[in-house]
DNA sequence: ATGAGTGCAAAGTGTTTGCAACTAT
DNA sequence: ATAGTTGCAAACACTTTGCACTCAT
């Protein structure tokens, strides 16, 4: 019954003086078994699978831990409430993206913004903090067709 | 009483068989006048000056409007109410960054993201919107200090 | 034993909607 | 004339909070 996120978890819980309880285990059990970007919502239901009496309320403090504690992300999409997943084995976040037309959030490659994270450091001082970012844009399947003919000229 | 922005906005309606009513008159007067980042409540403060009939659903209903026509910019920081300002006189949007410590809002060199959006575009086929992104990060100020006298050692 | 953590219900925040009345065209 | 817009109030979606009680340490 154990995890690698369980001895982490517990690890930094007790590390700070905070304490591990159910509430908390099964948000990680849940997130630990379920791939993608879930909402608040999503992992109320299924924690109340397997620990029912587990509030609402807790989920979110449980969330809001996490992210502090950097074991989870999570983005804000346009519209919407929040999604969160777990950070992988290594620590390491990642940037989203989000299609603004279907709504679809895509994982992108490690390391598309440290070109971007450098020049804004240098030039403003700004540093970039890029697992809580999220791109805006169209993905693949929904742009818009190339005319089939060439140049579209209206007749 | 005219302006560039009343003129495109009379165009931009006309050409889709819209209206040119006072709500929209006295929101695009708000922003003409304001130059920062103003939340939607904010917006409908000011329009209570000039209009004050103007209610705030038809506030939000006329930045959404905008928005869809290009003549306003908007940005979801990640905690609070969404952010409007105009695009400039040249359509140009711009790339926002948003300090997660004191929540300032600066507004980023042009074209920071181009590398990133022809990168995407290539390697993912995803088709970037720059005007819409908002970059999360430490601001100058907000930094950390190194510590003055080389690595730090507790006493 | 003790205070961090919880369940609960209620309030909060920001935005959207259904509809009759109005008004820009 | 007439369809696009509006004001209004109520609903909505999501999250946070205050408080008494509980349980992990």
């Amino acid at each position: 019954m154990s995890s690698p996120g369980l001895d982490r978890l517990t690890d930094l819980l007790h590390t700070r003086g905070e304490r591990l309880t159910p509430a908390r285990t099964a948000v990680l059990g849940v997130l630990e078994q379920q791939a993608g970007h879930l909402t608040a919502e999503e992992i109320v239901d299924l924690v109340a699978v397997a620990a029912p009496d587990v509030h609402r309320a807790s989920v979110h403090r449980t969330l809001d831990l996490f992210s502090r504690l950097r074991l989870v992300q999570h983005l804000h999409p346009s519209h919407g409430p929040a999604l969160y997943h777990l950070v992988d084995g290594h620590g390491h976040e990642h940037v989203h993206a989000e299609c603004r037309s279907c709504g679809r959030i895509i994982d992108l490659p490690d390391g598309i913004l440290d070109d971007v994270a450098a020049r804004l450091l240098a030039e403003t001082g700004f540093d970039l903090h890029a697992g809580h970012v999220t791109l805006s844009g169209l993905c693949r399947a929904c742009q818009p067709e190339p005319s089939g003919t060439g140049t579209s000229v209206q007749p």
